[in-house]
DNA sequence: CTACATAGTTAAAACGTTTTAAAAGGATGA
DNA sequence: TCATCCTTTTAAAACGTTTTAACTATGTAG
């Protein structure tokens, strides 16, 4: 039923080596061969076996790509942008979500050992799970070659990082709170890089670090509405507060809205990633931009060039990506009644 | 570097069937013999290659999925219900996104001819781009089982298809609006069956359908902005909308809050999908829920099912899931002001 | 005529497994 | 001692390509 190239050479009346030739645009093959064996394939709509050719060519013209999960926004953009890079030198994406669970991740990184893949993008999301590091730098050393996204490695020669300012952004997001008069500044999301930025910046700006105002729980919609939840019960709450994510400030915003609060005239809200929702969300969420797309490109043009076996300029081994605060309205001036007390 | 079986069946001073045969677990082979031959792998730390074994297995143990794009959370859903069912069988996942474009779906059913993966599901947005039907069943035919998901097909016994019932939910979104007093109500995005379903609801309640009310554009958040834009502007503004997904809705809800109408006092607003967000949204939404975990667990099922060669139920073939009204907060009573002109 | 390029073709090896059919070895019974 | 039967092992084929090195045929120069 399906065509193999044998079918091809025997209707041309060639070897299988001259069919091979002419197919793969050998310049070696007589003109009047090379005609007639590509009209057979195309006749009997031959394909080649990917597996076959994968066998011998030692690829398979796949790429493996870790994300903790696909209904995150954040990772679809960063995918996307991987995606649209690779796909150009044709190559196609293997999708490895690992839920979070460091063993998921170590059970693809024994599948890409096995010559699934030709080369490996990791992400993560902050600092969570920076585990299996040793495993990735093994893969990356005796395997394929790996990229980092977010995510940090001990060994920057074998595994390049590219990585946002996650911590320069949460500084400049605290920085602005505190200029629009807030002193009572907290921070929601986990440790984390962000979570530094947000402490340096208070502690330089002589701000006394509030340890009830930092509100740890799962970066994620249903995370920042427990958070919200627990503010609404506050005696006291912070007038301003610093979101690892967006996803977290938007389910602030909702359990605030939803229990009487208003964002920003009685909170404001600074989230982080700048998903694209964010711009359209009620309030449009003021937020930390992180640049997915240009990091995402960046992430397949490295991978491109080391599974092509060049090699890196220092730089690449390390590229570090700015961030930026993006003002929209679920910020304000500290209000008036604040400042009376 | 790479250890292949031939290293292990060397030091374990046994052929490379026996060898082969112990790894696999046979049964054949002297208990003494087989736990030297496990021994030694792990030793060696050997992974077998999987390019070779696919090659004489004819199975890649992963399977295509085809949707527009990754950044849409409806097809985000969909997919991580498909993958957590597949990948407990050990199916890994191709992702591949078209963007839209038929021509790209074309390069990735010659991807899938080519034997690169086990099994195909195809997902489509509602009507669009029902194109290429031919090419995929000629695929399910001599190459290897698809299963449709919200995407029609001339032969439904070839390509299964999972279908939510969009045309009666539009109906009950519309009828909805009606029984909210709603008489001028609009339909937002493109000719589908959605839109078939709001007709029909508009055409039996005996209101009469004013073709100015529907609004074609892109089913993206930039198109729900245009849109809501255009509505700014018009001297004679529908009470309602029916709109072909969630971010269409959001769209038109952030155009028009900036423009100063307010949803729902001034417009009543309903989405379709019930993606992650409108739950969450400012004012969260009413919408149509689509069951995409359902439908992606049924999808990875049957596909499941086709590739272990088993047969389906007569009503495996199409499988129609009921779509659900969910009444939020971007829905209100005709006001009375409206009522009093 | 011989030697030698050159153009075109092909047999065969290689890729690294799985699987089949045959072989080898050992035990049993006649 | 031989035939038979099991258990265990293995050589070899198969999967469907690509690629290398050898081969053939033809022409050219000496």
């Amino acid at each position: 039923m399906v065509i193999t190239l044998k079918d091809v050479a025997d209707q041309a009346g060639v070897s299988l080596a001259t069919a091979s030739l002419a197919l793969n645009n050998s310049t070696k093959v007589k003109a009047e061969t090379f005609k007639r064996v590509h009209q057979i394939a195309q006749k009997l709509n031959y394909i080649p076996n990917a597996r076959a050719r994968a066998l011998v060519k030692r690829t398979t013209k796949t790429i493996g790509l870790i994300i903790p999960e696909m209904v995150n926004p954040f990772f679809a953009e960063l995918a996307q942008a991987i995606k649209d890079t690779v796909k150009k030198r044709g190559y196609n994406i293997i999708l490895c979500c690992t839920d979070y669970k460091s063993e998921e991740e170590i059970k693809y990184i024994n599948m890409f050992k096995s010559g699934q893949v030709d080369g490996a993008i990791f992400s993560c999301m902050g600092d969570l799970m920076q585990k299996n590091d040793e495993m990735v730098i093994d893969l990356a050393k005796n395997y394929i070659p790996v990229v980092y996204v977010e995510r940090d490695s001990a060994n920057h020669q074998i595994i390049p990082i590219i990585k946002s300012d996650l911590k320069d952004g949460a500084y400049q997001a605290t920085k602005y709170l505190i200029e629009l008069g807030h002193r009572e500044i907290g921070f929601v999301g986990q440790s984390s890089e962000r979570m530094e930025g947000y402490r340096q910046c208070i502690s330089q700006h002589k701000i006394g670090l509030n340890q009830q105002f930092i509100f740890y729980n799962y970066i994620t919609i249903e995370g920042g509405i427990a958070v919200g939840k627990k503010l609404l019960q506050l005696a006291q709450r912070p007038t301003a507060l610093v979101c690892l994510n967006d996803e977290m400030a938007i389910g602030i915003i909702q359990a605030l809205t939803h229990g009487g609060v208003q964002v920003p005239q009685d909170i404001s809200i600074i989230g982080t990633d700048n998903i694209k929702i964010s711009n359209f969300y009620n309030p449009p969420l003021t937020t930390i931009n992180v640049p997915k797309m240009k990091m995402g490109k960046m992430a397949g043009t490295i991978l491109l060039k080391l599974m092509a076996g060049q090699s890196l300029t220092a730089s690449e081994h390390y590229l570090l990506y700015p961030t930026e605060l993006i003002i929209r309205q679920s910020t304000a001036l500290l209000s008036r009644e604040f400042l009376l007390k």
